[in-house]
DNA sequence: ATAATGACATGTT
DNA sequence: TAACATGCCATTA
């Protein structure tokens, strides 16, 4: 399922380091699937209070390096501030930051070693300048 | 089956 | 720079 695969490629991104929702649904296989991104982050909501601490939300944030959530039952742009300036990223007050300076870069090798297909680990090179 | 709905991305104004 | 329009596509209703 596209959700477990999401989730997968989410809980790959390092400390201190972000991807945009783009970037993860690339990752994931879905090259346009962005939106996606967003819907199954906002649908795991719950399985993640239940527990699963390991999947590092708030290291996905928008292209243009601004948080997007709006605010959630459970989640808040001020939470996911937060968790990035835990991890030194300082985030302004308008919700944005540098992502180039944080983004994670996966070298192809290590794309290939997550089961990343090549065309997909070509169009990542070609986007993102690993 | 059809249509609406997004924690998005990009190009145009 | 910022607002707007259009494209996206798996889910859900």
């Amino acid at each position: 399922m596209i959700k477990k695969k999401v989730l997968k490629i989410v809980q790959m991104i390092p400390y201190g380091k972000v991807a945009s929702y783009g970037q993860v649904a690339l990752m994931a296989g879905i090259p346009r699937g962005a939106r996606m991104v967003g819907q199954i982050l906002r649908n795991t909501e719950e399985d993640i209070l239940a527990g699963m601490d390991d999947l590092p939300w708030w290291r996905v944030i928008n292209n243009a390096g601004r948080i997007s959530i709006k605010g959630t039952k459970y989640h808040t742009p001020l939470m996911q501030k937060e968790k990035l300036a835990a991890e030194g990223i300082e985030v302004k007050d308008d919700l944005t930051f540098d992502i180039e300076k944080y983004r994670f870069r996966p070298s192809p090798d290590q794309l290939g070693k997550m089961g990343l297909d090549d065309k997909f680990i070509d169009l990542m090179v070609e986007k993102f300048f690993i």
